[in-house]
DNA sequence: CTGTTAGCGCGTTCAC
DNA sequence: GTGAACGCGCTAACAG
């Protein structure tokens, strides 16, 4: 009852292990039909599949780890992981997966030291525990770091950063493109006939400690305001916000609303912001979008809870786990930032300007 | 530059390997005190460590294996790989995941039969995957059936279900404890003054096809009905919901306020419905929780997104995943279910009943 | 007492 | 077509 082994199916077909391994694994060898057709019969009838753990021994274990801080966060975890798995079962791979228990508070302390040098200790205890298993690469996946310095155990395979990136070792890295959304957004403004009477909620003109923001959305800010600068659009108003959640965004387009300045777009840099802001505006008699427009980022399963459903450039991260499985096992794969578009989700709150 | 190994370590400590193997496992051997010492501080030296995949062909793999259907699902996929993650590092397991690709229209059609027998083949496909790298165990979890049939090749390792339970297979299964629950969100109400006025959004009278509902939630109406028949209380409203999504509360308690029915508490059977019904709520001039408070479960990460604060008992779904790996391990654990409690969210939508 | 050798577990690969 | 070695660690039997 126990598993076959290869030495069950060799013996059932009257043949050595040996033969019975190159036959099944379609290695070039002049082995007759006859024995192949055997070794296959047999390994079929028996169930027979190779044990992983012993083929690791002398080839690939085909097993990938997944190193991460953020499993549990927000729960976009759960799509990168998706992503990962997906890719991964297309050549026959499996995930390993650990969990960093980072500290917030740590690393929000020290954003420009990134990590230390060797990085923390349960850091490279999770990585070795998968090293262990022999895995043929290793995705380290983060969400509160744009500068990471990959613990020397990473080395010794190939490595992937995803949602992160790295100044000092020169690796793969998966990164939404938040520059290009960035113009993105602004362009379909300028596209939908809107070039004044824009606000915005959320610019980090200052500086920030809320840990539920990554790095790399400085680059969505510059990609705004790259394309307003090029087409001479002035803001209505900006307002900037030291935490991207709902309450800051309620209270900023309170503030907003009350300061007077009128405006018909409203930009938000997340959704969470964007929620807050739509229980000001419905507080204040205001309706999206017929008379304010509601543009967004992320993608944020609340997005679609919102009426009306909310329109914005959503990050993807499904696909980036797909990406960062793919450059892993691709030899040839470039090191460097890979960058994934971040596409529209246009929906119910966003509509072309009214002509005048 | 290679990972040192158990010979390498012998060499260093002018040991053979076994004597090492034997010392660093903490083996009750007779080797001198002088020699631990040697070989203890070569391996420290050389920073050795085991090799898990050639250590798995003779003894424990110190993995475990977690199929599921829905880990991108809903994000609380996350919550309980998280849970599952941390207990499983406190006895040095690592988690390996794969995913079957569910498809829950198919599931949806036979909510009777449960699954085929066998079944499905990219299930089977996952598991096996899994099991060839020889887990200790496997965690079978799912979102969208109460009775799971397990393929054959289960059954040779030992295996938990998480978050569904078997009809078939005498096995361990970690359930919510949503009866309880249920009971508790009754009682809830009979303790702070709430006897009538009371309407409830989301039972299920009638048939449903909605995937996102867990048969189990079956479970959570019977306990609140037990209180409130206990209590000879009789509600105001009950309204059934085909779907629990968030246009579907809106809807209900829409429907609810405009049929002119009064109630001064709103039961919501999950988080889904009960934001809707602050949409319909806000759209007809009631506050939370001044002239209704809501009551809900699931404490769905929006739950705190609301204004006020959604009062909700939650999932717990890391516990969830923790005690899933706790019982995979014990081998005297027993078989049947184990509910997990679902702890209650005190929060701003809930208030006592204003003296009369 | 102290430590080693040989063989196992499973699949792959090379020399014959 | 096969025997034997190998990858790595564990353990029963054996030798000093």
């Amino acid at each position: 009852m126990a598993r076959p082994t290869l030495g069950d199916v060799a013996r059932r077909a009257g043949l050595s292990p040996a033969a019975v391994s190159l036959i099944l694994n379609n290695r070039p060898s002049r082995l007759s039909a006859a024995a192949s057709e055997r070794a296959r019969k047999a390994a079929e009838e028996l169930g027979y599949r190779p044990n992983m753990a012993a083929r690791s021994l002398r080839t690939k274990s085909q097993t990938l780890g997944l190193v991460s801080d953020f499993i549990t966060t927000s729960g976009v975890g759960g799509q990168l992981i998706h992503g990962a798995i997906q890719q991964a079962r297309e050549t026959g791979h499996v995930l390993l997966i650990a969990e960093t228990e980072h500290d917030p508070e740590v690393s929000e302390a020290l954003p420009q030291l990134g990590r230390t040098p060797s990085g923390p200790a349960d850091e490279r205890m999770a990585i070795n525990t998968l090293l262990d298993r022999m895995p043929e690469g290793i995705i380290y996946a983060a969400i509160r770091s744009q500068s990471v310095t990959l613990p020397d155990e990473a080395k010794s395979v190939p490595v992937v950063l995803l949602n992160a990136a790295s100044l000092c070792d020169p690796v793969c890295s998966v990164l939404p493109d938040e520059y290009s959304a960035g113009r993105a957004s602004a362009q379909l403004l300028v596209d939908n006939g809107y070039r004044d009477r824009i606000a915005l909620i959320g610019s980090r003109r200052s500086r920030t400690r809320d840990s539920s923001v990554t790095p790399t959305v400085q680059r969505r800010i510059a990609g705004i305001f790259s394309v307003f600068d090029e087409n001479g659009i002035v803001l209505s108003a900006e307002q900037d916000c030291a935490v991207w959640d709902v309450p800051t965004g309620y209270a900023t387009a309170r503030g907003l609303l009350e300061s007077g300045v009128r405006f018909e777009v409203l930009l938000c840099l997340n959704d969470r912001l964007a929620f807050g802001a739509y229980q000001a505006l419905a507080e204040a008699g205001l309706h999206v979008p017929e008379q304010v427009s509601v543009l967004s980022f992320d993608d944020d399963p609340l997005a679609t809870y919102l009426r009306p459903q909310l329109t914005t450039f959503a990050l993807p991260f499904e696909e980036m786990g797909r990406l960062a499985v793919r450059l892993l096992l691709d030899p040839d794969a470039e090191k460097g930032e890979h960058l994934v578009p971040m596409p529209l989700r246009m929906r119910g709150s966003f509509r072309p300007k009214a002509p005048a």
